[in-house]
DNA sequence: CGCGGCTTTGATGTTCATCAAGTAAAGTGG
DNA sequence: CCACTTTACTTGATGAACATCAAAGCCGCG
């Protein structure tokens, strides 16, 4: 992990999204409040049970929200990427994490002391209200997410898969899988082997086509209609 | 339905849970833009895409939040009682609820213009920090509980809810079902004939007597044994 | 009284997890 | 850099857990 300190927050993309409705004068004083730090691919950003001391979200790149079950099983919450508020769902509720956090590609994250933006809360409604807003969003976003894989056969939550990482992560039809198999499985509730053999099938039917963890998707209108149906 | 104008807020309990930095001032013009209505049991309160115009809470009673998947089947997300936020989800991110709502006992909600809590939320920074701290709570739990319950096995799962109703809502080892043998299912993710199965299964074991919507928990260890388990 | 929804039980079938066993790939230490 | 170990991937065979289907009794309600 390395920890960068220049702060230029008045022209970062992300003002737009949550900091729209802070002042210039404001974000100088969150610059002296706020640190940034880059993950290497696989790094733990945060581990369940860890104390809550800052605010932090997304700048850059792609990590996973997960729970330990057993030593060597996690379960996945959701996988967020640039612009997504990872931390948000336990930061205002509780001292310490509910969930671990881990970069899935090189990441880079902005922490700002919690107590700084409480305080920026109380001073600016308009903040406080844009925050619930996309607090709101993020939550009951993961909620219908698990819901609705929560309700799909193995094949469909296959389908749902690939085209959340074609079309929601990457954009393309080509493109490398984040994850291993076995966190495939974690995050949409299956075993390792099913996975597997589903993506097989999958090949075998020339939806897609499969070399090691880059995927091509091949009949993305079929591969919607399992998706659907499943 | 049956609307009651009274307004005694700053008595109300509720105030100590989120209006408690809330000035007696501002519960006072919180009155004008205050509803409350009852419903019975059985009766909708909220309709899944009814258009947001209230923040609301449940004052008294207990509902299911749940959604509809086809004509003769719901997915219910969870059952709240007072003090709980139902509403919550939805009313800061969308113009429209993404859930129903529906009362399973006789029920008091209490609607507040959303708009006087938006403008409440810019003006009072405490009060936009409890929200952010109860919403938090709300779909934080919402989301552990689902998880927790996906990984059980059927025996576990029933065990869960049975202790659940047991242990968070009536807070007795007696008590009559609120909902029927289907919403049991729907809440859980499994099939009524499963569920009848199970409790008869229970029922044989000597872990619980039925009768009707009746249960008795007689061995409450084994069952939250069970639970743990599964 | 009869209809529809809820409950119950049994029989059957399908989906999916588990187990096993082997190959490939990726770290790790000498 | 190579042997070694571990982790990831893959396929097949088996069995268990669970859904589906069917049939009948029950209860509340118009």
């Amino acid at each position: 992990m390395e920890i960068v300190n220049a702060c230029n927050c008045e022209l970062c993309v992300f003002r737009k999204l949550i900091f729209n409705n802070v002042s210039a004068s404001e974000m100088g004083s969150m610059c002296e409040n706020k640190h940034e730090a880059i993950y290497k691919k696989g790094q733990v950003i945060v581990n369940e049970g860890d104390e809550i001391n800052d605010f932090f979200y997304l700048r850059e790149g792609l990590v996973k929200i997960y729970k330990r079950v057993h030593n060597d099983k996690d379960q996945i919450l959701s996988i967020a990427k640039s612009f997504d508020f990872v931390g948000m769902l336990t930061v205002f509720s509780d001292t310490h994490y509910h969930y671990s956090i881990a970069a899935l590609e090189d990441s880079t994250v902005c922490y700002v002391k919690l107590d700084f933006i409480k305080n920026l809360i109380k001073k600016n409604g308009q903040f406080a209200l844009d925050l619930l807003d996309k607090m709101s969003k993020t939550s009951d976003d993961i909620i219908k997410v698990k819901l609705d894989i929560s309700k799909k056969n193995l094949r469909g939550r296959i389908a749902y898969i690939l085209l959340f990482f074609s079309g929601k992560i990457y954009e393309t039809n080509v493109f490398d899988l984040p994850i291993s198999r076995k966190e495939i499985a974690e995050l949409i509730d299956m075993t390792t082997e099913n996975v597997i053999r589903i993506l097989s099938e999958f090949r075998k039917d020339k939806m897609i086509r499969i070399n090691g963890k880059t995927i091509e998707i091949t009949n993305p209108e079929m591969l919607k209609k399992i998706c659907e149906v499943g």
